[in-house]
DNA sequence: GTCCAGGGCCTAC
DNA sequence: GTAGGCCATGGA
């Protein structure tokens, strides 16, 4: 079985550093993690545009958006129903309860503030782990769609496990390091986009050589 | 026309 | 606790 950190040197050399979220502020890699969520990237972004275009990106304007407004707005990034709600739900927490300051919310220790943004309707564990580490810089790492796909067909893990498993899977077996946790996610996407979606057999693939899918069908 | 995207909620069982 | 339906747009 390689190790870990084999496979993440593979994916640095391969696509180099990720520098992600790309945002312009925590509270726009909040907001983006929300938009995201079953959506294309080039969507989000133009539902991003639309909100800074407005001056909508803080909590104070997301409240005072009117619901119809702000769906408008956020179109571009599809559920804008669910997601309208989701933001403004977001906003008027940070409003009622942190000043607005998405800053202050972030600066409590990492598993109490987990669990506080787990219970907001409509942020899960992924989106609330993007936040925590991509927007706080808190010693998380986030899981999705990709990593269980990637690291199951990578013999890791056997594709059953539950979100908070493959997390804890890879926080006890990683370095304690922000940067790399950060890297680490947003080269699983880029890899993934690039090469997991729809032939298992990964021509090009820079893990070819210890892909557990390759070894079982030569 | 079909498939899928950087999920999460709700309901039924 | 989990399987299935639902939410919606836009690019490939």
């Amino acid at each position: 079985m390689t190790d870990l950190m084999t496979v993440y040197q593979l994916l640095f050399d391969r696509y180099g550093p990720r520098h992600w979220w790309p945002a312009e502020s925590p509270f726009e890699m909040a907001v983006g993690a929300i938009l995201t969520q079953n959506t294309n990237w080039g969507n989000v972004e133009k539902a991003v545009a639309n909100l800074r275009q407005a001056d909508a990106l803080s909590a104070a304007a997301l409240c005072s958006l009117s619901r119809s407004e702000l769906e408008k707005l956020i179109t571009p990034s599809g559920f804008f129903r669910q997601k309208a709600e989701r933001l403004q739900l977001f906003g008027c927490f940070l409003r009622d309860h942190y000043r607005g300051s998405l800053e202050l919310l972030l600066r409590k220790s990492l598993e109490p503030l987990r669990k506080e943004l787990l219970t907001l309707k409509g942020i899960g564990p992924e989106t609330a782990d993007s936040i925590l580490l991509y927007a706080g810089g808190h010693l998380t790492f986030v899981v999705d769609a990709y990593t269980g796909r990637l690291f199951s067909r990578l013999g890791h893990l056997c594709g059953t496990e539950n979100y908070e498993e493959i997390r804890n899977f890879f926080l006890r077996r990683l370095p304690r390091d922000v940067g790399l946790y950060n890297e680490y996610h947003a080269l699983i996407v880029v890899h993934c986009k690039e090469h997991c979606r729809k032939r298992p057999d990964c021509p090009g693939c820079p893990l070819e050589m210890i892909c557990a899918y390759r070894q079982q069908n030569p």
